[in-house]
DNA sequence: TGAAATGTTGGGGCG
DNA sequence: ACGCCCCAACATTTC
């Protein structure tokens, strides 16, 4: 017997906006918005820190923007398909709707769930509200997934995304809603308050979302092309953990950025390639799970890096010696993101100069970004490592003062983050190594005492590198 | 979305 | 005027 009652489960898709979900959820004559905590994640990847203290902000957001639409969050811990079907059971729903997602531990999961749900005679239905296009959707032709960027994109914008749809004004809420969880209880912010930073950094949720978006479409994006190298500047998007939690989705973002600016104008496509990077992201995790554990590309399996925790540490804290690399470690910790072009920098650090596994400097993202996306981070790293489809050679190694030199000309993102070398004038702010005495002094420097020297001599260590790669050619 | 090494070119100083 | 060298600027190749 039909009770015309609907659970939506929301996951990575805390918004009311672009969601296919709640519109069908909405076609009942009531609805039952939940969210469910699963402290495991049934899988191998538990969020985060960050992200945990994120997801705490952003389910507040999205029970308020709830409750001013008539209905409200209810919030459970647990497994999944526990209380998938307690809450069937006590709200005498008989659909749930959800929004795909695609971590391959989360694919496994939610297609077991689904079945158990049918088989309790329940009716599941499934939406894409994450992605443009979905992974299964894009293929060369011959069938195969693309493993290089370019044809890939080109794939992609030969479509055109689905419109956005509003959400819903109402939102019809039981009389009597099943028993909720409140958001504190889920243990989500950490018992020592370290998010002072992160406070005064973001606005988590889909309100702060949209603004963002507003803002960027309004004016950065148009020299996006040019100030997105930039480390000192807002020059970026900044949408990432937004679009991590689903709190805006890629199609809102690209009818945005392409009614303000047309995507043929070249910072819009600029931009939207980024956005394309994004779906490439997802689409290699989801033909190429294993990649989140093991380089895509099978002759790194032999590659002799070493595991050095001391050496790891010191670049966890940005305690490295090469002022950029050090900012940009400092910046992550206190704000949980780090600007793209010093993400490319410290990772090829880790890898190149350290000579430490792409892993955990993936973990240590994973940890403390408030952005961690499983599809993104492998990506990125694998990228950065050379180990992954379309790399970066792994020859191609940054060297830590040019890039601070080209990408923060003044030294002011330098000067921001690390605030004992505050003084020092360009350039020795970014090789104080090399400063003479006096500019030290004046700055108030002391290498090895109020700041460290570098722990590596990037010549030796480019060359080490090199040596290394040799090992496995 | 590299950097360093090596090669080439052309202006200018100088005998 | 000429050849020679130096070197900056740019281009190419190599890792």
């Amino acid at each position: 017997m039909r009770t015309d009652r609907a659970i939506l489960w929301f996951r990575q898709d805390l918004r009311i906006d672009d969601n296919p979900a709640l519109i069908a959820g909405c076609r009942h004559a009531e609805v039952v918005p939940c969210f469910i905590w699963v402290p495991e994640e049934e899988g191998d990847w538990p969020a985060g820190a960050a992200s945990r203290w994120w997801l705490h902000q952003s389910l507040r957001v999205l029970d308020e923007q709830l409750r001013q639409r008539g209905s409200r969050l209810i919030v459970r811990a647990g497994d999944s398909l526990e209380v998938l079907r307690e809450l069937a059971r006590d709200a005498g729903a008989d659909a749930v709707y959800w929004n795909r997602r695609y971590e391959p531990a989360v694919v496994k999961r939610d297609r077991a769930v689904e079945a158990a749900l049918s088989a309790d005679g329940v009716r599941v239905e499934t939406f894409n509200s994450a992605l443009l296009y979905e992974p299964d959707g894009i293929r060369t032709k011959s069938g195969q997934p693309y493993q290089v960027f370019t044809p890939f994109w080109r794939a992609c914008t030969a479509k055109r995304p689905d419109e956005v749809t509003a959400g819903p004004a109402r939102i019809p809420g039981m009389h009597t809603p099943p028993k909720s969880l409140k958001i504190d209880e889920l243990g989500l912010l950490p018992d020592v308050d370290w998010a002072a930073g992160m406070r005064a950094t973001w606005r988590p949720g889909c309100v702060g979302a949209q603004e963002r978006l507003d803002t960027f479409v309004a004016g950065i994006v148009r020299r996006y092309d040019v100030d997105r190298n930039r480390m000192d500047i807002d020059g970026t998007s900044s949408l990432s953990p937004h679009l991590h939690f689903g709190e805006i989705g890629p199609r809102q973002v690209w009818h945005a950025v392409t009614s303000v600016a047309g995507k043929g104008e070249e910072a819009a496509r600029v931009y939207l390639a980024e956005i394309g990077w994004r779906e490439f992201a997802y689409h290699l995790l989801v033909h190429f799970p294993e990649t989140v554990r093991k380089p895509l590309r099978e002759k790194f399996d032999g590659f002799p890096w070493r595991r050095r925790k001391a050496a790891l540490s010191r670049w966890q804290r940005g305690q490295t010696g090469y002022p950029v690399v050090d900012a940009a470690m400092r910046q992550l910790w206190h704000t949980g993101w780090m600007h793209n072009r010093a993400r490319m920098i410290v990772a090829s650090f880790l890898t190149k100069d350290l000579l430490i596994p792409w892993q955990d400097g993936a973990a240590w993202f994973w940890d403390t970004l408030v952005d961690a996306d499983l599809a993104s981070n492998t990506l990125g790293w694998q990228w950065t490592a050379g180990c992954g489809a379309d790399a970066a050679p792994f020859f191609r190694i940054f060297n830590p003062v040019t890039q601070a030199e080209k990408f923060d000309p003044e030294g002011a993102y330098i000067r921001r983050w690390v605030p004992e070398l505050a003084a020092l004038p360009v350039p020795w702010i970014f090789k104080p190594w090399e400063a003479p005495k006096d500019a030290l002094a004046s700055a108030g420097v002391t290498l090895g005492k109020t700041y460290p020297k570098p722990m590596v001599d990037h010549g030796e260590a480019r060359s080490a590198a090199l040596a290394a790669f040799e090992a496995i050619k």
